[in-house]
RNA sequence: GGGGAUGUAGUCUAGCCUGGUCAGGAUUCAAGCUUUGGGAGCUUGAGGCCCCAGUUCAAAUCUGGGCAUCCUCACCA
């Protein structure tokens, strides 16, 4: 009993089914992921969280470069009026704007970003002329401020957070959509291919759609709790933005035209995402593929032959340092005491290496997701990692798909649908995609729509009001 | 913005109702000895009443305000 205590101290005290919001608090505080800040919304991004967001930024770094965007950075600050060029965007933003206190009399009033479509596209107003200019691509990695009321949570709903914010302009109205849908694909391969996070694609409803978008794209996301979380969004800004900031160009028609643009962005939630849909009793998942360390070696230490293991260790280490390796050799921690820990923290894969595996020329290599052990011989230490790594990728994927799949109902009529809800599922039903109809819908249940899923030709009466409809899926939504 | 709960070392907690001994314990942290194949043991030491007012001879305890956290509704990445 005593040694239940001990444990419930050091490590988690919630299961992740029992109480999930404050197991996620746990994991995030325990895990150093995050700390909270001196202000409410505000939070400290620790290494441990950090490393995993500058891993992702590398990734999407060699994405974009391939696509021909630019990394960029613009102000920090909003002059009033850009806001107020944009009718619909002001009305979404305003009232989550932090405002400056004016230095000088007669000053015009400026805000912290809440995101830069218009400190941007000043710019661009100017920068360009002629459809030589266009495509013009640009990204900025930077944080924004959006003054939440309440209800925040680390990593997921902060007031401020860091995100990346990719603004592009085209010539064309087509190739402005082909390549806002682009944006989303390479997003969904992030999110699949990299964080192990199976996703929905599809477009918002009418409702759902960003301020002064013309269309807005979305991966949606499934947590455990059965809210969905988007992932990030692709815009099809159209002219809407061009029109008010006065970006157009002189053709090759010799006329001048209004440009198309788009926007595309993903946040820090990304990391909450991670955290929530990977993570166990025991700590964070970290998926092996954003994972900067890969591999802990634990040498089993006593006192006879400390030495031997240390230094087979060490040379284990050397060899594994592609993988940036670590070996822990606190002599004041018991191995079971390091076992629990770099489990509370993610690493994806453990070596311990102990005398007598030195005796069978092995060691054991344990997974974090799984937990499996496994005999390896020394010599085929790399080969195993590499494909014991490649297949956590995998079952973690397949895991967390499962449940997406398992948690997806159809409902064909109003009853199922509020049952489907209240029993935290994710909802695909026919609607007719009016906003008056999601708002009624929100009102009742607090679901909303996440999307209108790519790829689907079903249509039928809305199961609300009756009227014509399409495919939607519906769910909770952070 | 609405409703509810809570605030005692880094963490968990006793004390609060009924004001009055140096605020008790566990863990953590530091030093030392001893140990290490799933959170070992002993010794010594460090660290705390969320903040600001008020009531009172006296406040962790009572009152008011602020701030923060959690749950929930509204809003939103």
């Amino acid at each position: 009993m005593a040694e239940k205590e001990k444990e419930q101290m050091l490590g988690l005290t919630v299961k992740k089914e029992d109480d999930f919001s404050e197991w996620y608090n746990q994991v995030v505080l325990k895990a150093q992921l995050a700390d909270f800040g001196p202000i409410k919304g505000f939070m400290v991004i620790r290494p441990n969280a950090f490393q995993l967001w500058e891993k992702i930024q590398n990734i999407f770094n060699e994405v974009i470069q391939e696509k021909k965007v630019k990394n960029a950075y613009f102000p920090l600050l909003i002059p009033k009026s850009f806001f107020e060029k944009e009718a619909s965007h002001v009305e979404g933003f305003a009232p989550e704007l932090a405002w400056i206190e004016n230095k000088e009399e007669g000053e015009e009033k400026v805000a912290i970003r809440p995101t830069s479509e218009t400190i941007m596209y000043d710019s661009y107003a100017k920068w360009i002329r002629s459809w030589r200019d266009l495509p013009l691509r640009i990204n900025q990695w930077c944080n924004v401020l959006r003054w939440e009321v309440k209800q925040t949570k680390l990593f997921l709903r902060t007031r401020e957070f860091l995100w990346q914010e990719g603004h592009c302009v085209y010539e064309t109205e087509k190739e402005c959509l082909d390549e806002a849908l682009m944006f989303l694909n390479e997003y969904k391969n992030l999110m699949e291919n990299y964080l192990a996070i199976p996703v929905i694609t599809g477009e918002k409803t009418e409702k759902e759609r960003f301020p002064g978008a013309k269309q807005t794209f979305t991966l949606e996301a499934l947590m455990p709790d059965g809210k969905a979380l988007q992932m990030g969004t692709s815009h099809n800004l159209g002219q809407n933005f061009s029109k008010t900031f006065k970006i157009s160009f002189l053709g090759k028609d010799k006329k001048e035209h209004l440009a198309w643009q788009n926007s595309w962005g993903f946040s820090t939630r990304l990391l909450g995402a991670i955290i929530m849909v990977h993570g166990d009793n025991k700590g964070i998942v970290v998926p092996p593929k954003i994972a900067r360390e890969k591999i802990v070696i634990v040498p089993i230490l006593f006192e006879a032959s400390k030495e031997k293991v240390l230094m087979k260790a060490k040379e284990l280490n050397e060899k594994l340092k592609k993988f940036n390796s670590f070996i822990d050799e606190r002599e004041e921690y018991s191995a079971g005491f390091k076992f629990n820990e770099w489990e509370l923290k993610g690493i994806p894969l453990r070596l311990e290496l102990g005398p007598k595996d030195l005796e069978k020329n092995q060691c054991i290599l344990v997974k974090r997701n799984s937990g499996e052990k496994k005999a390896i011989k020394l010599n085929d230490v790399e080969k195993e990692i590499e494909k014991a790594l490649n297949e956590i990728h995998k079952e973690m994927f397949l895991k967390a798909e499962k449940f997406l799949k398992e948690n997806i109902v159809k409902a064909n009529s109003w009853n199922e649908f509020i049952k489907a809800i209240e029993g935290k599922k994710m909802v695909e039903c026919i609607h007719c995609l009016s906003p008056e109809c999601e708002e009624e819908i929100k009102n009742t249940t607090t679901a909303s729509s996440r999307c209108i899923p790519f790829n689907s030709k079903e249509k039928g009466k809305c199961i609300k009001c009756g009227k014509e409809g399409k495919k939607v899926l519906f769910a909770k939504a952070y």
